[in-house]
DNA sequence: TTATTATTTTTGGTTGACCAAAAAATTAAT
DNA sequence: ATTAATTTTTTGGTCAACCAAAAATAATAA
């Protein structure tokens, strides 16, 4: 097995078990990876026998320690890159996603060492997701979804669960970037939206689009 | 075929027939590329079919005018990233090549740009070789080897034909870099070794040596 | 519980990129 | 001009990563 095909079978496990060590399906894993089912029974059987991830079979995939260390160092060097695209080459939030997928493979210690150097160490990336550090270690924070708010209170914006250009592009034009305060006027018993304020503007946000907001208490 | 693939065929092609559109062999291609010459026979015939190359049987192989623009854009693409490896993270002219190999693959002409604007549009990589620019055209210059020069005449350092650590290294010791003036002082008539004066020190060239050394009359 | 649906696995392919060994062609030497 | 050496090509493989279709298994609904 190549090692590109490994990083990304690893990384869309992690993702997919959101962190923990929770089961992976195959049908998830397939859609994820633009594969089909077929292809991901053969590829987690491999990585079985590579000791990076426990499956069991009709059950699901999840991963061993050492693949746990791996995804960790790829999304590292993942959202590294996206800061870096950012912070140093003025890319949009919405254009270092896509260039990092492949950046991310790019495998030299120096250079991603260097990387963050330069950038001051961050612990946070453009979408507001924790860098984990050298070790794998992430920065834990207390945060919500914009769906879980309540009335009148004050929230500060610390990141997005969805990184495409539309939905960026959107949060954009109300000025709903990361470090934003918003205050929550309403929410519409009728459709469960969130009417905000941010900006001193008044903002209506479908449930849809709160799912995707991480928010702070202020 | 796999652009990765295909853009090493192409850039090693470009590099054996010295910039112009020379014929270049299998043995030698097979060689740089880390393969047997029956692949390489495979190789360039799917190259032929994809009209980046002219392939004769048993005779050779060169660019086309299209093979030749992508070879040139992925030289550009290897020595941008070399210059801002070198120029902007701080790695040593030995250091850079091997990364770039790797980063000179990731497609995305924006990046590039973006890389080439930060450093002020460079003409030359750390190691003296000259950068193409978005259409592909090389600044010329009035070089010669080392190896060539004349004797009591002064010349300053303009790059380097060896990649490796161990010549860089070695260059280095002697504050042999890029940009030095150097006098020559005698030439060994009986090993043709170069003796020379840099930073008021008397170094010994040895031919080999003086072969992947790049200078200008002064 | 049985039938239906969804998911997973198996089986039998393809394609790209490689190799080893043998055959053919070219080039160099005697 | 022959012979010998080198280079190239052909032939018959492997291996990784994929797919389509069929079979098996698991989950859900009737
Ligand atoms: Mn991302
Ligand atoms: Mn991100
Ligand atoms: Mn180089
Ligand atoms: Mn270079």
């Amino acid at each position: 097995m190549q090692s590109e095909t490994i990083e990304n079978y690893l990384k869309t496990i992690y993702h997919l078990s959101a962190g923990n060590s929770n089961i992976v399906n195959n049908k998830q894993l397939a859609e994820k990876l633009n594969v089909i089912p077929a292809t991901v029974t053969e590829s987690v059987k491999k990585l079985h026998e590579l000791k990076l991830v426990i499956y069991e079979k009709s059950y699901g995939t999840r991963l061993t320690t050492s693949g746990s260390k791996m995804a960790l160092n790829i999304v590292r060097r993942h959202r590294i890159w996206e800061t870096y695209l950012a912070n140093e080459l003025g890319f949009g939030w919405d254009e270092v996603h896509e260039i990092a997928e492949e950046l991310e493979h790019i495998k030299n210690d120096k250079l991603i060492k260097k990387l963050s150097e330069k950038l001051g160490h961050p612990n946070f990336d453009p979408h507001g997701d924790p860098i984990p550090d050298e070790k794998g270690k992430i920065q834990k924070s207390n945060v919500i979804k914009l769906s879980e708010v309540k009335i009148k209170s004050h929230y500060k914006i610390m990141g997005v669960t969805d990184h495409s250009t539309t939905f960026l592009k959107y949060l954009e034009k109300h000025q709903l970037i990361i470090g934003a305060s918003i205050t929550i006027k309403t929410i519409e018993e009728f459709d469960n939206s969130i009417i905000l304020i941010c900006q001193k503007k008044e903002v209506s946000i479908s449930p849809k689009a709160a799912e995707c907001i991480i928010v702070e208490k202020l």
